[in-house]
DNA sequence: GGTTGATATTGAAGAAATCAATAGTTGTAT
DNA sequence: ATACAACTATTGATTTCTTCAATATCAACC
């Protein structure tokens, strides 16, 4: 008894008793010929039965194929309204999806499953702004955002908060001062040659509470920063030979990096929680749960699985 | 777009949906919860859709699923269909089948596929004479016989022939002369102390041809010796510490053959051809194919695929 | 008998399916 | 709340399947 057949092994019959040979067949079938070959035997052995005669040219069907192949056809057919379906389905997602960003996010998260989304759901209308956490908050309530991406918890009970991961923070080093060979706690970072992004932006209170300063006296740096891009950051931070924290998924932009100025964090290893903030009302549900799904997935197989973590809070 | 699906997916979804419990609906599929867990979720990526909402209890489709499942389960219904096919397919095969096979070649070539087809073909009634290649012939003509296996070709020009495989000869030596470390060639054989099967079998004027005797002299031994067994035949030689050729199927019976009494033989090998008579009128043409297939494929890895062979007549 | 045009086979590489064990989740009863 | 129970998800290892490129084999036609 057949245990289990694919849809491509009746593919690979149907190609076979159109052409009549095993090459055109493997060719229609976008497969080579050996392949070709090796499947339709292989199909044979499981019914137990010899379904083409390869004698004759061009091949024909043996009786026992043509006791078989009409049923193949029906399923097959049917696996073909089962694709519309689908199709159907997939389409039933459609128009707009506004979503709100972190800027020291986006530019690392974003291209790990936006074009998923793009070219699955055609769809859908998605528009990014790369805005900050307060932004973001006030336009999901007054709904011109559907959806924000960005550091948890946030102080607004209204809203919805779901979490996606943890991203923990490194240490990024200029300056030379700090060895591959040791461990690093909070405690070792020298605050006076740290640099921040400007303050409106979440990841600067959070660096700020990692190293238990109540604001940043930033009068010990001889230059006036102010900007909201850790590209910008990460220029003043070389040129100056300072230092400064980064989150996880910004270390691994190894065009923008280099590996060897990063440095762990020990005991315990500060994170910021990255999730989803809806509006209660928020309806398109369905599109919400594809979005966590998506974006947990792309962002698994970069984070390390660590236990001793401490979750630093956004404001 | 869905590449391919295979019947076991659709199996796990409709155990889940009828469930309602991946470990229950895994029971039902004789799989793991783990293997089941995991091929829900691959098709639901295929699919692009979340089919099953994990959260309520028991677990449900989603609204996706539900625009999917009857799909599914026409499908699967449709595979059913197919299976009853080939059941009944396989069931037109039935009658009487009666072989006669050399006893030289036999007991080493029967259990390789014998078991096979009684099962697959329950509605046939095989039978098996173990007889010599004269006997053989005579019932084939005298339509007692369906088919033959013996070694080919016979003088009779009226039957089929249809070879299936080649097999050399290999010395089996109790005497203690031979030395693993040399290539024996025909001429090396002393045929004073060469022991065969009584005259009747095909395996002794082949070895009497190998040898390039006209006819043995076995005056030579003091002992009379009549048999057409194998067994006997190694039994007796052990005994006089003589030697003898046995084909190579018979050699790999571990059970009775020491593998520190066989020496190959080359430059070339002495081989027989092993294949199928039948009479002309022989109308279970398709039987035939499948029986021939059976037997080359399951000895085909049991023999050295080489080149340089003689094949040695029967007759 | 060699040449041509086909199918079959082989050996290797990559992907998929499966399992046992374990981690993580959720709901319930303390 | 907290711990337990019941369930699903994940992991890492293993086996099996699928596929390909290259090659062997076969068959028909000169």
């Amino acid at each position: 008894m057949i245990s289990s057949i694919s849809t491509n092994q009746i593919k690979y019959v149907l190609a076979l008793e159109k052409t009549g040979s095993f090459s055109e067949a493997a060719d229609l079938c976008f497969v080579t010929q050996s392949t070709l070959s090796i499947m339709i035997k292989k199909l044979e052995n499981q019914c137990n039965l010899i379904l083409f005669d390869r004698k004759s040219k061009p091949i024909t069907l043996t009786k026992e194929g043509e006791e078989l192949i009409n049923q193949l056809k029906l399923i097959y057919q049917e696996f073909e309204v089962l694709q519309e379906i689908i199709q159907g389905t997939n389409q039933e997602f459609y128009g707009n999806l506004r979503i709100g960003i972190i800027p020291t996010l986006a530019p690392f998260l974003l291209p790990l499953f936006l074009n998923k989304l793009v070219t699955n759901y055609p769809n859908i209308n998605f528009s990014i702004d790369e805005i900050t956490t307060q932004e973001i908050t006030k336009r999901i309530k007054t709904r011109e955002l559907d959806i924000g991406i960005l550091s948890l918890p946030i102080e607004d009970q209204e809203l919805i908060q779901t979490s996606l991961f943890n991203e923990s923070f490194l240490i990024y080093d200029a300056s030379g001062t700090f060895s591959r060979n040791k461990k690093y706690k909070i405690k070792d970072i020298d605050v006076s040659r740290l640099w921040l992004l400007e303050e409106s932006h979440c990841l600067s209170s959070q660096i700020e509470k990692i190293c238990l300063l109540k604001k940043m006296d930033t009068s010990k740096h001889n230059l006036e920063f102010k900007s909201g891009s850790i590209l910008s950051l990460l220029e003043l931070v070389n040129m100056n030979k300072g230092l400064t924290l980064l989150p996880k998924l910004a270390t691994l932009q190894k065009n923008l990096i280099k590996p060897s100025y990063i440095f762990n964090l020990v005991n315990p290893i500060p994170a910021r929680e990255i999730g989803i903030i809806t509006h209660p009302n928020f309806s398109k549900k369905r599109l919400l749960d594809i979005l966590e799904i998506e974006i947990k997935k792309s962002v698994k197989p970069l984070l390390d699985k660590t236990k001793r973590i401490q979750l630093i809070n956004p404001y």
